[in-house]
DNA sequence: CGCATCACTGCAAACGATTACACTGAAGTG
DNA sequence: CACTTCAGTGTAATCGTTTGCAGTGATGCG
């Protein structure tokens, strides 16, 4: 491989020319311009990217920690925080947590170790407490999805409990009243977060909200399933289900399908975080949705000025859940 | 941020001894260790990537080149690659290809920059010349999902041809004669592969293959939808339709209860890639798998051990269609 | 002509690690 | 006791860049 050395005895420069024509340093000459650049394709020159950050102490990427980079959510995160960070001419290293804690933090440790500038974590196994720790340590750490109070600027968060409140409104105000609700079993902020704004909707509407109209299940369609399964077999009388995600959804419309309950003639169907699959079961699902891509990209923004040291308060950090009024949801005549 | 020569002071002994010491040499004594491991931990000491890398002349990443992060395809890829990576303690960086040769080109220059040993590349756009000359340059290069004769032993592909002509028969079989194909518009080998699969199937079942069976559109559910709304206003009397990927497949399906035509009652259906959705449609749909997980890490083994410059020859390298029979196909009993 | 200015250039010291080599003192051996 | 052996250590060179500083020779100006 080729040096810059190579390089610079090529062109008959010295490597500090070289250097300088690499980087564009106008104290390059025009000669030296041109001698360089062909000797530098005639050698099929590339910088070593590890020597200059090394010097440079910066290096051009951008960590990011996902919990499982296979699921559409994390996904279209990725996206959005690369195409922020290409303007800015960085690439990513992933991490994935896959949701638990030892990997998350094995995970954010590598990517310290090799980004330390630009981090953009979405950790929902660790503690607040370990959190915190990293952020101190790298200036452009953020979390995403999360919020801590005491790194409050450095967390892009979600409202959960609106977001669980405005679709059990939206099912009360169709007429339902007997709504249950499933959620994850995960213990972690946004189920709690998302159960609380449940409970409240019901109670400011003047419903009983049972202990036993909440379910607990994995996060996949499985569970979806298998909690729409336990709510059918405690004989509830329910005529509407909010789910903590939309793989659930899709497990619940799985379960009504194979004991033919018409959705939403029915039973009435509420998913959660608008995600790609929305769209596609049957019918397309009603949900409320987590702008998960505009979240990110303020992330990424907000990391890489706390990167620079900028002082930057960005005008948003905590985002506001919508409804997607699709097909799952009708009216409620039963009662 | 605290360097090895802080350590080193700290404990009192010198860098190497510290470097030994982070390295877990067996050179190093008892007491050293100790001292060392403490003032590691008192300085929060990390030590340098980029330094390392510079002396070691290996980095720690392997770069990953996919057209779309936020398609799960590509997501599912990814996570291949990571489990494998993460046995040799390397992570992933990520390249974004969007779908033309331009971006390819830009991600795969930056990602060899980074890291030059590993590098596994999913582009469709770029040309195999410049491809073939990406390969000599990285040892680690390896191709996935298309073959180039030149490289072949470093191409982990799939055969589209075989996969259209499997899902094609499989409709033949169930009695269908009028079958029409909607493919992709890009112009890449996959298309061609199994267009031409396709056909092969009805000319060896000696049916008629008029062009116009065959339609071209975008590869997502637009492109499906727009592609079979196409058929249905020319009027063919089709009983079955096979499309380039399960997202079309699913625009299809749109498409069809729009125009109140039952799927598979009246029209029966087969998809490609046994993608994330394929199982969430309605009807679920038929799909030909596309192993892309196995796929991923045999592709991700291959690149690790040529970086190594061992010899390392896969036992697959050309991987095979199955069918995954759901819902979405029935026999024709028309004509 | 003498001198300041200027556009370039090269030398050499960093950056933070690893490691060959030389060295030390203690233990083992005859 | 004199010697080898050996575990453990430190010195210093090295990896491939960037960049402050000190030139250099050409040009402009009075």
């Amino acid at each position: 491989m080729a040096t810059i050395k190579d390089v610079a005895r090529e062109a008959g420069v010295s490597t500090a020319t070289v250097s300088r024509v690499i980087n564009k340093s106008p104290k390059a000459g025009k000669a030296s311009i041109e001698a360089v650049q062909s000797a530098m394709k005639k050698l099929g020159y590339r910088p070593n990217v590890n020597a200059r950050a090394l010097v440079n102490k910066s290096s051009d990427t951008i960590g990011v920690l996902v919990s499982d980079i296979s699921d559409p959510f994390f996904g279209t995160l990725i996206k959005a925080v690369d195409q922020v960070a290409r303007e800015d001419n960085k690439h990513l290293l992933i991490g994935n947590g896959y949701h638990n804690a030892d990997s998350e933090r094995e995970a954010i440790e590598l990517l310290i170790n090799s980004c330390r500038e630009s981090l953009i974590v979405h950790a929902k196994a660790l503690s607040s407490e370990e959190l915190i720790e990293f952020a101190k340590e790298v200036p452009g750490f953020v979390l995403i999805n999360r919020y801590i109070p005491e790194i409050a600027e450095r967390c892009i968060a979600f409202d959960n409990f609106k977001g669980a409140y405005m679709a059990t409104e939206f099912l009360i105000n169709h007429g339902h009243k007997h709504i249950a609700y499933i959620n994850s079993n995960h213990n972690i902020d946004d189920a709690s977060e998302r159960k609380a704004g449940y409970l409240k909707a019901l109670q400011d509407h003047n419903l009983a909200c049972p202990e036993h109209y909440t379910v607990e299940a994995e996060i996949n369609d499985e569970g979806g399933k298998s909690g729409m399964i336990e709510l059918l077999s405690k004989s509830i009388p329910i005529t509407a289900v909010l789910t903590y995600n939309d793989f659930m959804a899709a497990g619940v419309l799985a379960a009504l399908e194979e004991n033919n309950i018409a959705v939403p003639a029915q039973i009435s169907l509420v998913g959660f975080d608008n995600g790609l699959i929305s769209r596609y079961v049957h019918p397309k699902l009603t949900t409320i949705n987590y702008p998960i891509e505009i979240m990110a990209k303020q992330a990424t923004r907000l990391s890489l000025k706390l990167a620079q040291k900028e002082k930057y308060t960005p005008e948003t950090s905590i985002f506001s859940p919508t409804l997607v009024k699709r097909l799952s949801v009708s009216q409620n005549y039963a009662d």
